[in-house]
DNA sequence: ACGCAGCGTTACGTTTACGTCAACGTCACC
DNA sequence: GGTGACGTTGACGTAAACGTAACGCTGCGT
């Protein structure tokens, strides 16, 4: 039961996102699950691509970079330019973020300074409370 | 000098911004700077208000939290009640920080992995090559 | 047969922080 | 008295990733 196509309602349930959001993906070209008459079918493929498109989005790449991705994946089925091209891009993406990182820690301790700033402010009201 | 006013350009100068965004930040009224005719002039304190929105952009503040909490700085002058309020909502911030960085260091770890696995494949890929 | 839940498409709305003209004023300078 | 350089307002555009109607078809339970 777990590999049988699943309607975009299971689909939803189990990634957690919107129906908008999965035809707006296939809109992108991310997806392109079967069509019984009306109703799309998500097959297993799909919903290993969609897990791959949600850890591309937790990974801070846009959609499009994702749909290259992908595609790169499909198209270069073990061959070895493809794989070093997204091994190529993944190393960019992981630089960005550890700059991301850079930034956020230094914005932490700056507003850490602040925050000390402020208790030893509040630590004088109280002072004076208790000197009155 | 350093204490006169300034016009539009040597903010946009000092502060690495354009035109454009101070413009943006009076409309948000964020910022105020006294005009002579047409022109705009930012005192000592517009730019003291400047460096305050642009730190509290570094911190993830939107603009909209940046005017509150100018609002509440200006309104209570070293008041306690206003001080323990920014207090508080800087200590949201700071959770929201912390929550982010250990959202970007799992990612970080996650595509670390991933990397090191494509790097193991392209290693492979090298080594047919040398043995033919 | 009736009604409604659920899926479908199309298309416009939302948010944030500005960018980008366009059209005009004004000042110094040559 | 042009010609730029700089300033102004106003309005519309942009990006990403969906949200939100609006309106129609269809199957299912009663």
């Amino acid at each position: 039961m777990s590999d049988r196509d699943m309607t975009i309602r299971d689909m939803c349930d189990t990634f957690g996102v919107t129906p908008r959001t999965l035809r707006f993906y296939e809109d992108k070209e991310l997806l392109a699950p079967r069509r019984e008459g009306q109703k799309r079918l998500y097959s297993r493929r799909d919903r290993a691509r969609l897990s791959l498109i949600l850890r591309g989005k937790r990974f801070g790449f846009s959609l499009e970079q994702v749909r290259q991705l992908l595609d790169l994946y499909d198209r270069g089925h073990g061959k070895e330019a493809q794989l070093r091209q997204t091994y190529e891009l993944a190393l960019e993406r992981l630089a960005d973020m550890e700059r991301q990182r850079a930034e956020l820690d230094e914005a932490i301790a700056e507003l850490k300074r602040e925050l000390a700033w402020g208790a030893g402010k509040l630590a004088e009201f109280a002072r004076m409370r208790a000197a009155e």
